[in-house]
DNA sequence: GCCGTTTTCGGCCCGACTGTTTTCAGTCG
């Protein structure tokens, strides 16, 4: 009998998979590949990072063709990486080049171009072959390269070696430094108008940069201006324009200055996202128009030249973002959404919801820990700062007795609290609900027994232990748990770690299909570390009619504020008003969400 | 590479900045 080959292979999520087409754009691109190839890869792996459905139920049932941007050639590969963890393509394109390469193309102003150049003039293959010819003065002599050139790249191998190029911060820790920036400019007496722009409006959970528009007269006064601001470390770059700086966190912020009449359009255009804008600059060829951040032209009758500069004669005034969109026949399209999934299709047909949760429509604060646990306020001081937010409910929900890491409770420490839940009770405006964040243990049990679960106003179910599980028994386990006849918030839903810690390996839809047949919520998890469950599964929990808790999962009074980042998490998953628990009233959220029975 | 109430072929977003040029290529967002 002949030897079974060893499989020295293995499968690959959808992350790897898309690292892998990225990897294939990059080495054609040093090929010299035609530009909307490259794009095509690209467009493959952003569109596997969104998918919400199991990748291996649409290779095994050869659906993958359905997703926009993949079609039969990427679909085989795609396949073939799930399956095996090899593509031939790659594997070709590996063996043409020498390995190091691709890790030039991360030193910034390095592009696929230069390096070929280089390669083809030094035998330059890799980051040390690359800096020791800097710094022997080689690289100065190739033709198209001089000395400030040499010495950028210096400094760029530098930024590649400390990883500090394409640093991300949390979204949190990106506005801490962009809200006063943005309050400092407006102060200048040239500023018109000054907004945050880039993935930071977004909403993003991790932000690289910070891109900020101004409307002024003045580009000079407001270049002064960023340079003055108590944040900026330096200006490292200035043109007419454009003024890019160094942060004392460590960001960069690039500042952008045009006229009040052009300030919509390059608003819009610094907000992006990219496959917005490219989606967006599509529809509006086809309806005869040419946008960029300059505005909006009609497009000349007869076929000119491309690279003249667009007749001012037509252009068309754009007063507002609004406005814009307005133009090409589409619904607003609020920056949260745009990601290109799916919005502008939806803003052409009507379809686009026109009431996305706001920060105002919430009424209760939902998942809050105090002393009981591992908060830091008593519960009398939560409901107080609460009672200063203007929020109606505060529902209480310390540990469980499992999580004993975190000073969970017993059920007598739990029947306890419910006496000072009474006696602050009388004390605060604030309706005060007794709640509990009970853990899922390792079968799928939630973690009190139904004569406790009959007592609460609310339950919050989190994983917090063994939470490296294969995929099959963390499925399972949360599919247990969410099919349990009681009422359930799913707590942090993945219960990923931004910058930190990777998700829960789990089938999230199979999850959702549990929930879905039994009782219970999704929460929008409002800690910038977690921000859980992401946009792609709230449309997914939202597809199958699930409601959603917008919480702060507060362990201070301070972290009440968390509440912004759930309501533009839950905005970027397109939830609704209606659809969120905790804008209805006190009474009404409890009666929805009490555990067993009236 | 993908995609299609104009197209199965021929399109595919658009401009700023830098450095090295003497009119432009490369990179970036």
């Amino acid at each position: 009998m002949a030897a079974v080959p060893v499989i020295t292979t293995r499968m690959l999520d959808r992350f790897e998979i898309a690292h892998a087409l990225r990897e294939i754009g990059a080495l054609l691109e040093l090929e010299g590949e035609n530009p909307f190839k490259i794009r095509a890869y690209e467009t493959g792996a952003r569109a596997l990072e969104g998918l919400s459905g199991d990748l291996a139920t649409l290779v095994a049932e050869k659906r993958l063709t359905d997703i926009p941007g993949i079609g039969e050639a990427l679909a085989g590969k795609i396949a073939s990486l799930h399956l095996t963890g090899r593509s031939e393509t790659l594997d070709k394109l590996r063996a043409r080049h020498p390995p190091g390469i691709l890790e030039l193309l991360q030193v910034p102003d390095l592009g696929p171009k230069k390096i070929a150049a280089l390669h083809a003039a030094l035998g330059v293959a890799t980051l040390a072959d690359l800096e020791a010819a800097c710094r022997a003065g080689r690289v100065a002599g190739v033709k198209g390269f001089g000395g400030k050139t040499q010495a950028r790249i210096l400094e760029g191998i530098e930024r590649v070696r400390t990883r500090s190029a394409d640093r991300r911060v949390l979204l949190a820790d990106a506005l801490l430094e962009a809200e006063p920036l943005v309050a400092h400019l407006r102060a200048a007496p040239a500023a018109l108008a000054v907004e945050l722009a880039g993935s930071a409006r977004r909403g993003r959970e991790t932000v690289g940069d910070l891109d900020v528009v101004a409307a002024s007269h003045d580009p000079a006064a407001m270049a002064d201006a960023l340079a003055g601001s108590p944040g900026t470390v330096e200006v490292s770059s200035q043109g007419d324009t454009k003024i890019t700086a160094r942060l004392a966190g460590g960001m960069h912020v690039d500042l952008r200055v045009v006229p009040p009449e052009d300030f919509p359009t390059l608003l819009h255009h610094l907000t992006g996202s990219k496959a917005h804008h490219v989606k967006l600059r599509g529809i509006a060829r086809d309806q005869g128009y040419t946008l960029s951040e300059w505005g909006l032209y009609r497009l000349a009758p007869e076929n000119t030249d491309p690279d003249l500069p667009p007749d001012p004669s037509r252009k068309v005034p754009v007063e507002s973002e609004e406005a814009l969109y307005r133009a090409l026949g589409l619904a607003y399209v609020p920056p949260e959404l745009r990601e290109d999934a799916g919005e502008l299709e939806a803003a052409r047909d009507g379809t686009l919801p026109a009431d996305l949760v706001r920060l105002e429509d919430v009424r209760g604060m939902v998942h809050c820990h105090t002393t009981w646990s591992d908060g830091r306020a008593t519960i009398e001081e939560m409901a107080r700062a609460a009672d200063a937010l203007g929020i109606e409910y505060l529902t209480i929900t310390d540990h469980s007795q499992t999580a004993g890491y975190a000073g969970g409770l017993t059920a007598d420490r739990l029947r306890a609290q419910w006496d000072e839940i009474d006696r602050v009770q009388e004390r605060v405006k604030v309706k005060l609900l007794r709640g509990s964040e009970a853990d899922v243990l390792e079968d799928g049990a939630l973690d009190w027994p139904d004569e406790i679960l009959e007592e609460l106003d609310v339950v919050v179910a989190s994983v917090h232990s063994r939470m490296k599980m294969d995929e099959d028994q963390m499925t399972r386990r949360l599919v247990r748990a969410m099919s349990v006849p009681v009422f359930k918030i799913w707590g942090h839903g993945v219960g990923r770690l931004l910058l930190e810690r990777e998700p829960y390996a789990v089938r999230v839809e199979e999850v959702l299909d549990a929930l879905a047949a039994s009782r219970g919520a999704v929460e929008v998890n409002g800690d910038p570390r977690r921000l859980d469950l992401e946009p792609r599964h709230l449309r997914a929990a939202r597809a199958r009619g699930i409601p959603i808790v917008l919480s702060v999962d507060a362990h201070s009074t301070g972290s009440l504020g968390y509440l912004r980042y759930a309501v533009t998490t839950a905005r970027r998953g397109w939830v609704r008003r209606g659809e969120v628990l905790n804008t209805r009233g006190a009474a009404e959220f409890a009666a929805a969400v009490r555990p067993i029975g009236p």
